[in-house]
DNA sequence: CCTGAAAATAGAACCGC
DNA sequence: GCGGTTCTATTTTCAGG
């Protein structure tokens, strides 16, 4: 992980769909050094993947929401969050909500029906958002000698 | 937005570097199809980008939290979360907290140092997170003739 | 939405530092 | 190990139907 990297994996999260060439042209280095730089940053799994980013609202997911949970079993509720394709994000927390979980939905009345299903793992707390100033955002990169 | 547009979106999902060839191959339609397709997608706004999924942890960001705001001035808070790369997302909530961030910090030192900024904004809790089963997990799509 | 040709791109083999 | 050159296969783009 050298600068070079840092300067394609910046590209890279400009739009993910750039060609490995002009990747090269703008860095000023041969498309195939490009190409196997960026096949060894896959390998050592700093480039987890490549994601479409959609328009939630276009796509009729006009609900955002936060919930925290209060459960005594983990283990159900993530394999409930897996199966859910509401829930975009699950994390495990320290403190009294041990749980945190993001959801988009179409209406109040689904997330609605979604929280009912939800308040059998434990105490929920729902935080509706109102708008999202960022979403999204890229990850800053550290150039370190280790990565 | 049809079951075809849906197919590519999946696909794009999976991968948002797949060509476009591959995604025609894969769903029997021909090349330019395919691809005009997916222009229109971006058109509309339906696709707004294509992001690379980088691993935190090997980027040196050790430490995920959601950081609970409780503030009377939110444009002020905005441009600081704009301004801090630490601030993966920002939400706006109703409630009693108003704003809800995501961070991503190296070590606790920093998340700690990054708080005691943040505090400046209005009260603030902060939950850190153990461990994510899920992220960045894929929108559903939903066929509409609307979109 | 398909076909077909030209331009651009990606991947592999090989060379030199 | 790392990047450059060259060659080939694939992909993209754009014409026309």
């Amino acid at each position: 992980m050298d600068q070079i990297d840092a300067k394609i994996i910046t590209l890279l999260q400009q739009n993910a769909r750039i060609s490995i060439s002009q990747i090269g042209r703008l860095i000023n280095m041969t498309q195939p050094a490009v190409g196997e730089r960026v096949r060894k940053l896959e390998d050592r799994g700093i480039i987890k993947g490549y994601q479409v980013v959609l328009d939630p609202e276009k796509l009729g997911k006009q609900i955002m929401a936060y919930i925290l949970i209060q459960t005594e079993n983990c283990g159900n509720l993530v394999e409930f969050c897996n199966q859910s394709p509401e829930v975009i994000e699950a994390h495990q927390l320290s403190g009294q909500f041990n749980f945190i979980i993001k959801v988009m939905t179409e209406s109040m009345q689904t997330l609605n029906s979604f929280l009912h299903t939800c308040s059998k793992y434990g105490f929920t707390t729902t935080m509706t958002v109102l708008s999202s100033p960022t979403d999204t955002k890229a990850l800053p990169i550290e150039i370190t000698e280790s990565n």
